[in-house]
DNA sequence: TCTCTGCCCAGAGGA
């Protein structure tokens, strides 16, 4: 049977004497969770453990055997232990899992399989068997390629984490041969397969200085060994072959994607050579995961293959060796056990945020090729380290820096986890409920594309939403994410149909969204960068030891609004860096782009950033227009524009296609195609414009810039605007800190932006926008005594003045006298509802027939409000063509007449309404009409609602 | 259960 709990105390270790000599033994306190053939195993609810229909694996055969061996039954028991789970229990962990108790601490979660349960002085306890595993917080999934970096020297593992591969050759190359290979088990021709590759690392190709002939013809000298393997074995034996199958094992907690699974057993293609005869040992090790995770599948694995494709290339008489690119290997008990107690202790060191010194390993130090760059990460960081220490401590205030937010990237990346977990832990319709999975889908048909891949149809038999969009990664299975057959699939289409692809055919009836580390893993970088790689000169700026300069500039860029011509003269003045602050409707995107222009003109290298791909859009189509003036003149239509002396201006937009908008496409940089030419493309491009997350990619980080310009930079992580920053010279921040923060999934220090914190360190750094172009002078008011210190002002008369009666067709007079101001309140008792409120949905339905009956448009009227729940409630009310969202997604936009639902009775409680800068953005987004709908009561009972109200009711 | 965007995934290799 299985055990499963958090540990509720000290664990003891000891060593006894037994029949077989001395023994180790750890007696570990455990609350139990769960005990049972299953459950326990997956640490599903009792309700999904009865879902389970192929009791299948190895594991569970042999946890059967024991149970029945000692006469008890896993599942009776398992209610019993539930319902007394209060007290802990003892499980003794015997021999070598003694290592893995080392790392327990209180509070950490404990699998254990194939118990045997025991009784001791009257009490009821468990301990290992022969066929045990214990599993460090099987919640925590570790990589494949973690755990094999780790068994290296987790100091290397560490190292990668933090500093990232760069752009290399061999690694683009291994990379290509393996997609070959895929192609190749999956039955398309060779030479197509390679040429197909080849041409999409068109890019990364030519940043390396590759042509596609040559890199064509290494890759081929490699897949001709492959090929010539794989069809020897179709000669001789049936062969079932399976391709880069992604594999979770919730039992074990690691994830992974093995290249290719033949009967059963896991193949690793590597590029290198290996004359041994036997494969190395890391090889062997990244097998044994697959193979765990493949015997959580339904497999029986005791073999492995390394097929190392660099053998058969060589010439016979260049070494004496085996030339042989396949070796076989068997794959013990002893291995595989060995692999679980390294993922364990990796895991135990993530979850307590430790950092490994080297001396976890048996790697000797003088063989590593890291050694150097080791030694100078352990002498700058003063880190113990086993390879010792180069180089001058960073200063305390960069040490305590680094400690603080390498704290608290890790914390996000510990929620990133536990999205994972949820793909076992809740049940599909909580997965649904929680807008993270689509389910109950009707599977239409599958058809094979050209190169292999397949297409996935599937119907959706409920409106249901769901966070997944078109472009993502998704967990496409027949059923569950993780037990049942599952694929990675890419989102092609997602209407009432849904079109997939994937590399291997799935029925699909479900899909999940796939959490991803990938943004947690760029801020690390981004922030190493910083720290370690960075300019001294910068570092001495933000960490308060020297002022910003600027360099003065007398140029007039903008002539009616001092505000941004100052904005932009600091801008293009800054020797460090300058912050633009916008506050709503002030022209930011407008002085952003006038700024760029000014750049290049002065012959700079510009790159435009933001957090969001919308707002990089948004700001790229501000410059384009600056510049597209220019284009119009001349009748030149092409993604290269023209300045203002007509020389070619090069504007290239970094991104997914499905990141980028529509009307952006044009200037988007395919990555696909010839080297030489692609990777003109982007050295030639003066402005480049990506997101932060992309900033951090490894092609990227080959760009370097004279400025950077990040918009909505209120909305970044200090980490996430190095990401941008590390890439040039200096910056300019724009973005308004008194409305929303930087979305985070755990509470931190990444909450508080750079932006925000320079402003308060170098307020004379900064410019504020104080001229506002969108709102009504009575519903800009508000705000701007709030938030803005009474600064912000119409910027002209027609502002200040703008009402409904300026729209065609619209007359205030025939709306009710209540809602002719241009901002009013309505007061709806509500009801009671935490998170929606019908009376209000219905009243603001009243309100929009009310504005149409007026000849307003529908599209001219947007509704806010604070929950997902009530937008969804509200929609139900409203036609289609009013927009209704949350405030969060209204950031950045605006509309003529704005309805505001407070969705609260009787009291303002909960976070969203804790933050006033929600309301600063839900107040800002109207031009002409503002009405506010909620409980005054409620309203009144907070100091800054209560002052809203008495403004709006005025 | 408060809000929620990014990112071709994970792994690719050197000695």
């Amino acid at each position: 049977m299985h055990v499963r709990g958090t540990v509720a105390g000290e664990v003891e270790t000891k060593t006894v004497s037994t029949s077989y000599g001395e023994s180790d033994l750890a007696e570990v306190p455990l609350r139990i969770a769960a005990v049972g053939d299953e459950a326990a195993r997956t640490g599903a609810t009792t309700r999904d453990a009865g879902s389970i229909t192929d009791g299948g694996t190895s594991s569970d055969a042999e946890g059967g055997t024991i149970a029945d061996a000692d006469g008890s039954d896993g599942g009776t028991s398992a209610g019993a232990h539930l319902a007394d789970g209060h007290e802990p229990t003892t499980v003794t962990l015997w021999n070598k899992w003694t290592e893995s108790a080392d790392y327990l601490e209180p509070g950490m979660e404990l699998l254990v399989t194939d118990a045997a349960e025991d009784e001791y002085q009257g009490e009821t306890r468990y301990k290992t068997t022969g066929d045990s595993y214990v599993v460090v917080e099987p919640s925590f999934l570790v990589n494949v390629t973690s755990i094999r970096n780790w068994v290296e020297c987790p100091r290397l593992y560490y190292l990668n984490k933090l500093s990232g591969v760069p752009l290399n050759y061999p690694v683009v190359k291994g990379t290509l041969v393996h997609e070959v290979f895929g192609d190749l088990l999956r039955g398309r021709d060779l030479a197509e397969s390679i040429d197909a590759r080849v041409d999409e690392r068109g890019l990364e190709l030519g940043l390396l200085g590759e042509t596609a002939d040559a890199v064509a013809e290494d890759v081929r000298e490699n897949a001709t060994a492959i090929e010539g393997w794989l069809e020897q074995g179709r000669l001789t034996e049936e062969d079932s072959w399976r391709s880069e199958q992604l594999l979770i094992s919730e039992t074990f907690g690691i994830r992974g994607r093995a290249d290719a699974v033949r009967r059963g057993a896991p193949v690793e293609l590597k590029t290198g050579k290996n004359l041994k005869k036997e494969p190395r040992f890391k090889d062997k090790v990244q097998a044994a995961c697959y193979a765990l995770l493949l015997e959580e599948h339904g497999g029986d694995v005791d073999t492995g293959t390394l097929l190392y494709t660099k053998n058969s290339t060589l010439k016979r008489n260049e070494e004496t060796g085996d030339l042989t690119p396949a070796k076989e290997f068997s794959m013990g008990e002893g291995l595989l056990k060995f692999v679980v107690r390294q993922r364990n202790e990796l895991a135990a060191m993530e979850v307590a945020g430790d950092i490994p010194t080297g001396y976890e390993g048996s790697a000797k130090c003088e063989y590593c090729f890291e050694q150097d760059t080791c030694m100078v990460v352990s002498g700058r960081l003063d880190q113990e380290s086993k390879a010792g220490q180069i180089g001058q401590a960073l200063p305390d205030e960069e040490l305590e820096y680094f400690e603080r937010f390498y704290r608290a990237i890790e914390e996000e990346r510990r929620e990133v986890h536990r999205e994972y977990a949820k793909l076992w832990e809740q049940s599909a319709q909580e997965r649904a409920d929680d807008d993270r999975a689509l389910i109950d889908l009707e599977f239409l048909e599958k058809r094979e594309l050209e190169g292999g891949r397949w297409e996935l149809r599937a119907r959706r038999t409920s409106g249901a939403n769901s966070k997944i969009r078109e472009g993502d990664f998704v967990l496409a299975s027949d059923g569950h994410p993780v037990r049942g057959n599952s694929e990675l699939a890419i989102i092609e289409r997602l209407d009432d149909e849904i079109v997939l692809t994937a590399d291997e055919p799935v029925e699909v009836t479900r899909l999940d969204v796939y959490p991803s580390e990938l943004t947690t893993d760029r801020l690390l970088v981004a922030m190493h960068d910083f720290l370690l790689k960075g300019d001294e000169r910068r570092k001495d700026v933000l960490f308060g030891r020297a002022d910003p300069e600027f360099e003065t500039v007398e140029e007039t860029f903008i002539d009616n609004n001092d505000a941004q011509n100052e904005a932009v003269r600091m801008a293009v003045g800054a020797e460090d860096f300058a912050l633009i602050h916008g506050p709503p409707g002030t022209g930011k995107t407008y002085t952003i782009a006038r700024a760029i222009r000014a750049m290049v003109e002065r012959g700079e290298r510009v790159l435009l950033s933001a957090f969001t791909n919308r707002a990089v859009d948004n700001a790229l189509e501000a410059l384009l227009d600056q510049i597209g003036d220019v284009i119009e003149e001349d009748g030149v239509a092409s993604p290269t524009q023209r300045n203002g002396d007509g020389e070619a201006v090069d504007v290239v937009r970094v991104g997914s296609e499905s990141g980028v908008r529509d009307d952006m496409e044009p200037y988007r940089l395919e990555r696909s195609g010839n080297p030489e030419d692609r990777v003109a493309k982007l050295q030639n491009a003066q402005v480049v414009a990506a997101t932060t997350a992309t900033c951090g990619s490894r092609v990227m980080k080959e760009q370097a810039f004279d400025v950077a310009l990040v918009d909505e930079a209120a909305q970044l992580t200090e980490p996430g605007t190095h990401a941008a920053a590390n890439l040039a010279e200096r910056f300019v921040l724009v973005g308004d800190h008194e409305q929303l923060p930087p979305v985070v999934r755990a509470e931190n220090d990444l909450t508080e932006s750079l932006f925000e914190r320079l402003v308060d360190l170098y307020p004379e750094a900064g410019v504020m926008l104080d001229r506002q172009y969108r709102m009504n002078q009575r519903i800009q008011v508000f705000a701007s005594n709030e938030f803005y210190d009474g600064q912000l002002r119409p910027a002209e008369p027609e502002v200040a003045a703008r009402t409904l009666d300026d729209l065609e067709g619209v007359s205030r007079d025939t709306l009710p006298p209540e809602l002719r101001d241009p901002v009013s309140f309505v007061d709806v008792e509500g009801d009671g509802g935490r998170y929606t409120d019908g009376e209000e949905a219905a009243r603001i339905a009243d309100l929009i027939e009310t504005y149409e009956a007026a000849g307003l448009e529908r599209s001219d009227i947007g509704v806010i409000a604070p929950f997902r729940a009530q937008v969804s409630e509200i929609s139900k009310h409203v036609p289609d063509d009013v927009a209704v969202d949350t405030v969060d997604r209204f950031q950045g936009s605006s509309q003529e007449v704005i309805i505001v639902s407070f969705t609260a009775t009787g009291t303002l409680e909960g976070p969203i309404f804790e933050d006033y800068r929600r309301i600063n953005v839900a107040l800002t987004r109207p031009k002409r009409a503002l009405v506010l709908v909620g409980d005054s009561r409620a309203l009144a009972s907070d100091p800054v609602y209560k002052r809203m109200l008495e403004w709006a009711r005025a």
